[in-house]
RNA sequence: GGGCCUGUAGCUCAGUUGGUUAGAGCAUGCGCUUGAUAAGCGCAGGGUCACUGGUUCGAGCCCAGUCAGGCCCA
């Protein structure tokens, strides 16, 4: 018979499905963005607002997107839409970084001994397949922007902009030429790459040579020993490095009846002895720290000329004598070193790995290092310069193509001077925002620390290195021939200096018959750091200086600072205003994800977009403080759909209450009643909607996503759902249809409702697309504006009231909890609360109000100070289609089962016709 | 080894210029509801604020060190 009631219930109707199905109606949702041409609409919606451009860090076009990649994309959205629902126009133009060894690296392993050409165009197609997977992946995220037009730095546009970069940094004298080590491949006469680098176990012989001091107090009375696993650097050596605090002693020392007094580390004089058959003799001497040998002169060991004593922090105490061998020609250690200190660069070995002439040794050039090996220490011990000899097992670089062992050799390579523009540079970082703050002291750090930059590489795949050499050899540096050079590439692509001939090119340029050129490339970090030229200052939609770049922390060293000091070159100034770093995504116990291999599959994007849909994805970015390292785990991918599901349902029921409630179609924001036709807990959620607006809007504002998801979640799950909702369910379900107060609650949840999509809008790209379609006012939430706080709606008196009614509420719960527990009753609505409190905090609220705001049916209300609450079982009966027990149960004649307030609203009201 | 950074409940986050008993949501447990129902509501348990020492009348917060972790160097 109580069934009979329900159907004159206006109970929450709504087509919004509960059930999210993400994985399969996002594609819909994107397809249908892409049929309506979603961000040409905004961006035309925006023409004319003030402008924010965010410049994208082209990621390498290669390998899929991984969480990492995912969690920088979301954010850089979040932060495009959130500009642009504030009002901006915030154009995004994606990019791809697509040359360089990564991709090169891929493509010659695949098929080797292709020519620079073959493996130019094959690392093009690589990067291009690339570029649509990612290109894909991206826009599965719900990520927006121009995706039809990207810019990749392989476009011969962009080349030319490279060059044309690069033409300005010759001009302003920036560019040198100098000798540098890198790692070479004798057998295939290349300079390789660390990861083209393997290693292998090789016995070696490894010498102990003293060098006899020719100066200072020690003078003719005591040699340095050095220990070295490569005698054949030892006619390239120039210097002597020693460790500055270490302590070194001068100390006799006797084998086989000779003694000799030695200059080494005290810590490693047992070992020294062990391995040598040495013995320390006489009284132990007093030690002194490695500075004190600083700028002490040694004879070479066998060539007439001096090694200088240098202190160096990377001499450890683990091996040798202390004393390290410095060959600034065969070692990057010992090149910074010898760069410091002004050294030259002796690196006396052709392309095979055989000496020159410069090594000194007539007798030995043309001998192929290895092999010069057993010559060497003949020569030591003929000139009585080896102390000792040993073989020593150790892994060994080989090159992985022709399986030789690798030299490290010191070839021409041509440099971008940052003492030029360091100052300039640390300035430029002053003027820029950092975001978290500390950005600004470690991107200073580096800047002023990084030693000038090698621009050079012996490389196919990246843009042509513009040096000319003359017909005598010499590198030529020419503005106006790179200029030239790149007006020809934009036309026809970079792949023309691969293609011609020294004689087509020439001819093509307009240069001096005879002009070569060679087939090296410009570091990747320089394709990259001139996108501010290349894009930001080409594309009319944008502006340079960018107003952000946003990347992980490891590009402080990286493209934040590659793009300044290209920047600083060519415009003396930061490209970027404000610079936002995120970390790293981390597992549950904050450990690197690629080391836990629990993680190594389900790493990319791809599978949880699949598993849970984008939204979630979408959701999680937003859940973290992203400053930090960014936590991940399969358990918070649980957690976040639970929460998603929370915010669903608060949307779906907002929806369902609203179902009867004439929107307006066009005009959004506008109150539909009177404020002060509302009852408190109107006015009150109405309030705190505007805190919630101004909260979000400012966390927006400030990047700080994470506050904005907590927000919304607490003012779903609390403020909406267990309170607003709950205490409303009464008149929205019970009350007639046009009954004010219902209205009003539709008003205020239709505020409500508007407000919460577009606030979620950036963050749940699909849910708020999806939730917005229902309210029918057409088109894209996309295209809508954050809500703003209306002051007319803050009313601080609800707020406070409403505490105050919170506090009692929790008291009441307790007392009907523990009646719960007593099986007194059962729900609370059988209840008959006494309630004592202090009356005068709650005056002015009506009884029916307070009833309704604790959700009971029957509540007495007594004077006193410290708040209390009795239960007992209701006496009156209940209304079989409110439930609540009601003291006017019965009192109505026409329908003596029924409250007075549902009498007079089934007597009024037709009964629908499925009744 | 150096530079920068992080460490508050099982998870994600709050915690104002140091000032009562360190908060929230989710999760967990126990109930209620079956008119948001593969939903909703209530109540409860859960923290040596990484550790050690210091400054202070008082420290999650300030200082030093240790441990653990991250990024970049070496």
């Amino acid at each position: 018979m109580a069934q009979n009631y329900k159907d004159t219930l206006n109970l929450p109707k709504t087509e919004f499905p509960m059930k999210a199905s993400l994985t399969s109606r996002e594609p819909e949702i994107l397809q249908a963005w892409e049929e309506t041409h979603l961000y040409q609409q905004i961006q035309k919606a925006r023409e004319g607002a003030e402008l924010f451009v965010l410049h994208d860090g082209p990621p390498f076009a290669n390998g899929d997107v991984h969480m990492g990649t995912a969690l920088n994309k979301i954010l850089k959205d979040l932060v495009v839409k959130s500009k642009t629902m504030a009002g901006f126009r915030a154009p995004y133009v994606p990019g791809w970084d697509c040359h360089g060894l990564p991709i090169e690296f891929k493509v010659v392993k695949e098929t080797r001994g292709l020519s620079p050409l073959e493996v130019r165009k094959r690392s093009e197609q690589f990067a291009r397949k690339f570029v649509d997977i990612q290109r894909g992946q991206f826009k599965r995220l719900g990520v927006l922007g121009d995706w039809e037009r990207p810019y990749l730095t392989l476009d011969p546009a962009y080349e030319a902009e490279i060059l044309r970069s690069f033409a300005v940094f010759v001009e302003k004298g920036l560019v040198y030429e100098s000798k540098k080590p890198v790692f070479w491949s004798t057998g295939a006469q290349t300079a390789l790459a660390v990861a083209e680098v393997e290693y292998h176990d090789r016995q070696d012989t490894a010498v102990y040579v003293k060098f006899p001091i020719a100066t200072g107090e020690l003078k003719d009375k005591a040699s340095i020993v050095i220990w070295t696993t490569t005698p054949w650097t030892l006619p390239a050596n120039l210097a002597i490095a020693v460790h500055p605090k270490e302590l070194y002693v001068a100390r006799d020392f006797m084998k086989d009846g000779v003694a000799e007094t030695f200059v080494l580390a005290e810590s490693l004089i047992e070992k020294f002895c062990a391995a040598t058959g040495w013995d320390p003799v006489g009284e132990p001497t007093r030690s002194f720290p490695g500075t004190k040998l600083e700028g002490v002169g040694a004879q070479h060991p066998f060539l007439p000329r001096t090694a200088i004593v240098l202190t160096a922090d990377f001499v450890t105490m683990d091996s040798g004598t202390g004393a390290v061998h410095i060959a600034p020609g065969h070692g990057d250690d010992d090149y910074s070193l010898g760069h410091r200190n002004g050294l030259p660069i002796l690196s006396p070995v052709d392309d095979h790995g055989r000496y020159t002439d410069e090594a000194g040794l007539p007798q030995l050039t043309g001998k192929y290092v290895f092999d010069a090996n057993a010559d060497i220490v003949t020569i030591l011990r003929d000139a009585g310069m080896l102390v000792a000899d040993e073989v020593y097992a150790h892994s060994y670089p080989y090159c992985w193509r022709s399986k030789t062992p690798i030299i490290f050799r010191a070839v021409e390579q041509f440099f971008i001077r940052i003492d030029a523009l360091r100052t300039q540079a640390l300035d430029a970082i002053k003027n820029s925002q950092w975001l978290p703050a500390w950005g600004e002291a470690r991107i200073s750090g580096t800047v002023e620390a990084r030693p000038d930059w090698v621009i050079s590489r012996q490389r196919s795949w990246g843009v042509p290195l513009p040096v000319f050499y003359s017909a005598e050899g010499a590198a030529i540096l020419d503005a106006n021939w790179i200029r030239k050079l790149a007006d020809l590439v934009e036309r026809l692509g970079s792949n023309v200096w691969f293609e011609m001939d020294d004689a087509q090119l020439a001819r093509e340029l307009d240069l001096p018959e005879g002009t070569k050129h060679r087939n090296e490339t410009i570091d990747v970090w320089i394709d990259s750091g001139v996108s501010h030229q290349a894009v930001l200052a080409q594309n009319r939609d944008l502006h340079n200086p960018a107003d952000m770049y946003l990347e992980a922390t490891d590009q402080h060293r990286g493209w934040f600072q590659s793009s300044l000091m290209t920047s600083v070159a060519l415009h003396n100034r930061a490209p970027y205003k404000t610079c936002v770093t995120h970390g790293f995504v981390v597992d549950v116990d904050g450990k690197k994800i690629s080391k836990s291999s629990s993680y190594s599959k389900p790493m990319d994007a791809g599978h949880f977009v699949g598993k849970h849909g984008a939204d979630i994805v979408r959701l999680w970015v937003s859940s973290v403080n992203y400053t930090d390292d960014v936590p991940f785990s399969e358990e918070m991918f649980t957690r976040l759909g639970d929460t998603y599901r929370r915010i669903r349902n608060t949307l779906r029921i907002l929806l369902g209450n609203l179902s009867d409630f004439d929107a307006p179609q066009t005009n959004s924001g506008r109150l539909q009643v009177p404020v002060e036709a509302l009852t408190l807990v109107d006015r009150w959620i109405l309030h705190r909607l505007q805190q919630v607006i101004a909260d979000c809007t400012a966390a927006y504002a400030a990047y700080e996503f994470h506050k904005v998801y907590h927000t919304i979640n607490q003012f779903c799950a609390v403020d909406l759902s267990s309170l607003y909702v709950d205490i409303t369910k009464d008149r929205m379900y019970c009350d007639a249809v046009g009954a004010p107060r219902r209205r009003g609650t539709q008003a205020a949840m239709q505020q409500v409702f508007e407000a919460l999509t577009k606030l979620l809008a950036p963050i749940l790209v699909f849910t708020a697309e999806e939730a917005w379609g229902y309210l029918g006012r057409g088109g894209s939430i996309h295209l809508q504006e954050f809500p703003q706080p209306d002051d007319a709606l803050r009313d601080e008196a609800a707020d406070q009231t409403v505490q105050e009614l919170l506090r009692l509420r929790g008291v009441i719960g307790q007392a009907v909890e523990q009646a719960r527990q007593e099986k007194l009753i059962g729900n609370a609505l059988e209840a008959a609360v006494v309630l004592r409190c202090d009356r005068d905090a709650i005056a002015g609220v009506s009884h029916e109000e307070i009833e309704e705001f604790f959700i009971l049916s029957d509540l007495r209300i007594e004077e006193g100070t410290e708040p209390a609450a009795t239960i007992t079982k209701t006496a009156t009966q209940k209304c079989p289609r409110c439930w609540r027990h009601r003291a006017s149960v019965g009192t109505h004649a026409s329908h003596p089962e029924l409250c007075d307030r549902c009498a007079t609203v089934v007597e009024n009201s037709p009964i629908p016709a499925t009744a």
